[in-house]
Order: C-alpha cells, then structure tokens, then sequence
DNA sequence: AATAGCCTATTGTCAGACAAATGATTTTCG
DNA sequence: CGAAAATCATTTGTCTGACAATAGGCTATT
C-alpha cells in the first residue's frame, strides 16, 4: 500500500497553500521571479496541478504574472488595494491577502436608537436598539479609510466587542458561522469629506472619498447589517467585471 | 508595415475556455449544477486540469460553488440588479430602459498619437493612432457625466462617427456585432472634478466626481477601447451584488 | 562581427489514477 | 416493520508523470 500522506488536516488544503503562496508573493520584491513550479510545489508539498490552481487564483487577482518559457513575477502593487467587488471580504482580510499592514485606529462602538431612516433599513420599530461600530483603518501609518456598521444587538451584541474583537463585524459573524451569511448588495458613490471625516482621516474638508453603503444579508433573506465605507480613492482600486449583457434582438 | 494587433489564429486557450465556460455558467439558471469536470472537459476539448483552472477563477469571482462529492452549482449572482454593475451597458441603453430622456452634448472626435501610457494600456507601438471620442451627457437639463472613449482605428474608424453615431463606441460596436465583445474591466474610484470637466458639467473645480475607468476586452482576448467616465454622483448610484466567500470548507 | 541554429529552463497542457466526500440505495438487525 | 448501518455510485480534490510550446542564452558557422 501506498502511503504518500502521512496524516491530513481537516483544514482545506488548497487554502493552507493560497496562504503559503500569498506569503511567498509578498516576501517577494516586485518584478522578481518566482521559483519554477516544480520547485514550489515541492516546497510547499503540494502537487504541481495544485499549485497551478492556486497561481491562477493569484494571477486573476493581478498579483503576478506567469510568462511561458520565462518563469512567474511578482507584481508592483504599488501599495494600492485592489479587488474584485465580486465578493465580499472584509478590509482587515484583503489586506492579510495582499501583504499590506493594516491597523485599526479610533474604534468607537455605541448604541443608538433607531431613528426612522435606521427604523426602515432595518425593519425594526423606531427607538430599537442599533450597535454601531466605527473605525479608522491605518495603512503605512496613515489613515485610508473610515467604516461604519451599524448591525442589530442580536447579531452582535456589545459584550461581544472585547478584546478579542478585530474591528470586522464581518469576519466575526464568518468566523462563529452563524448566522449564515447570503450576500452584500453595495452601492457605490462618491463624496465630499464631512467635517467629521475629514479629521479623522486626516484631510481637508470636501476632500474627495469613495462611498459605498452596504446591506448584508443572511440566507434567510433578513438585513442584518447596515454599513457606511469611506474610502481615499489614491489607495483603493475597487475592480468588478462586466459582462457584455444581451445585445437588442431586433436588430440581428 | 507590420501591425502586430492582427490576433494569431492561435488564441489563448485558456483564454478560450474562460469564454466558453462564461457561456455556459451564464446559460445555466442559479443554483442548478453544472454537468461533471470530465464531462464538461469532454465537451469543452480540456483536459480536466486546465478545465479545474478555469473553474478555481470563476469561483474566485463568486459565479460558482464547487462541493465535493456533490458538484459545482451556479450562484444567484443577481437577485435584484436595477442599475448593477455587472452587466455592461451603454449609458443611452440604460437610460432607455429606465425611461429617461437623455441627449448628447458637445461630442469631441480627435485622433491621437499614443503616448507611452496609452500604447502600453493597448499594446501598441509609441505613436500609434488612436481615436478619441468623449462626450457629455445631458438628462432633464442638466449634464450629468462626461465620458472618454480611447479606441483603436481598427475598431471604430473615423469615418463610422458620422451622423447616425449616438456617442456610444459600445453601442456601436454590440449593433454591428463585430468584433465579438467578451466582457470589461471597470475600476471604480472618486476623483475631484478637473477644470476642463468642471466647466463641461457645470460644477465647482474640485466637485466630487465618481469615475470609472474600463478595459473592454473582444472574444480574442483583444484590449480594444480604454474609457474614461465621470459621473456626478446625485445621478448615479451603482449597485452590486457582493456573494459571500467560501470560508468554510464542505459545509452544507 | 553577425547570424542561424541548438540547448535548456520554464510554463502550458494532457491523460490517467486514486483519495475523499456526499447522497442514494441496500442490507442488517432489534 | 422501522431505524440504523453498510454499501455503492457519483463527483470533486489531489497526485504523478509526461510531452508541447515558448523564450532567452549559447554555440557554431559564415
């Protein structure tokens, strides 16, 4: 008998290697080579089939790029965030992705009663309690970008927020698996900076920022979380792919 | 006399694949499965390694959910897309279909010599021609967005913008169904208004814009027109649905 | 010195095999 | 008979080894 597997975590193996590859891209200067794909795979202990899925993932991400004959080279990310809009992750998880050093700044977390706007996102009763949690996030000791989440207490309640909490209302509903997550139906916009904003982020008033207000649903279909983004356009790429709808039947 | 933009008979197959396997995840209604990886290979003439590379990108862009032992269904990507961003239309064609009247003001049409960004972005030689036709448009009185189109001559000549030409290089190019378009790269950022827009929308210099950069790429894999849009964002709110990441491995 | 051809390393693709997970079916047994 | 256990078929996950295609460097020839 065959044995070339010792033992086998329960843990996704092709996660495990996106995170080892997501490592070894980033401890990677821009526009060096990668190791040949034999060799990674050996390294990583995985097989080459594997390790290509994974290298496609990265190559669709803009992270490297594979040339034949050549080799595999890391992109210049040129310290911009850049994503699909296609799925939701969090701030703190894409940037863990890319490399990036992010930090949490100016957590505030209160509760509010629901005015009638809150009330109607909600479906809630005027004056229900709504947690809101804001934060500053921090890239290369500077600000980029201001998020606001207002979420109802049965989902995440105040005592929850301690120490362990990361800032990510979203990687801590993903992280306890409950309740089960749908989709995020976002709108994006652009802004001027409010007075508030503005200090917090560290720029002039009616500085321009990249708005976008999301509503996270579960798999029963209810609005659990209510969210507000800011976001200095110099730092953030948000990309999202569009199809080529049906064309007018009638003209041929 | 060598103009290298003429595409090999030889296209990217994975390329290829990407499109054909696009068709069919788009032709398959939400939550149903697609047929198995070897028979999909079969069908599609891949080996089942390049067709599973194919599949780790889709499910990277949140189209598909693979399940082991169970298979791979299409995701409802859009429950309740009204001005979604992930069907690419003409802004003429949207507003047509939102039933707003809308007009075409101050239409410019140059041509240009590449500079070295531009010949890059087309994978082009320096000085390449290339046409620009950027236009503003007008709804209820009011401009409220100016648009940049950059095109290869090979695609829309100068001679086509003639009268019947509505502004649209997308329009024009999906009417005469050639060449066959595949799908656009849009990036979504904010931006202050420059002086030369600011007067075109009638805004204040420095008036937050939204603006949108696109790649449209043909079937061939061919980067075929680079825009430029800027929209005011009382007018505009563009949505999309964001589905949720696989975290949780083979867990129903 | 310039050019054509060869060599080698690397990614692209393929075929086949087995492992693991899942849901349906059949068998077992109280 | 009914419920639990075992079995089976299907499907995705992963591995192995091989060959093709490409690009860049090297060598021999002119």
């Amino acid at each position: 008998m065959k044995n070339n597997n010792q033992k086998k975590e329960k843990v996704n193996l092709f996660q495990k290697l996106q995170n080892d590859l997501s490592r070894i891209i980033n401890e990677t200067p821009p526009g060096e080579r990668l190791k040949s794909e034999p060799e990674l795979s050996a390294d990583l202990g995985v097989s080459r089939a594997t390790l290509r899925e994974a290298m496609r993932s990265f190559e669709g991400q803009g992270l490297i790029r594979r040339r034949q004959g050549v080799g595999t080279f890391v992109l210049d990310r040129n310290q911009n965030i850049e994503t699909g809009l296609e799925v939701l992750e969090s701030i703190e998880t894409l940037a863990s992705r890319l490399g990036l050093e992010v930090r949490m700044g100016f957590l505030e977390v209160n509760q509010l009663a629901a005015d009638e706007a809150m009330a109607a996102k909600f479906d809630l009763s005027l004056k229900s309690p709504v947690n809101r949690i804001a934060r500053v996030i921090w890239i290369s000791e500077r600000p980029v970008a201001y998020l606001i989440d207002n979420v109802i207490p049965q989902v995440i309640s105040l005592e929850e927020l301690d120490d362990t909490f990361t800032g990510s209302v979203l990687d801590k509903i993903l992280r306890r698996n409950s309740p089960e997550l749908s989709f995020s139906k976002t709108t994006v916009s652009a802004t001027p900076a409010s007075p508030a904003i503005a200090k917090k982020l560290q720029l002039q008033r009616d500085d321009v920022l990249l708005k976008m207000e999301a509503y996270l649903y579960t798999k029963d279909g209810a609005m659990i979380d209510y969210s507000e983004s800011y976001f200095i356009p110099g730092f953030f790429r948000f990309q999202v792919i569009r199809s080529i709808g049906n064309q007018n039947p009638g003209n041929g």
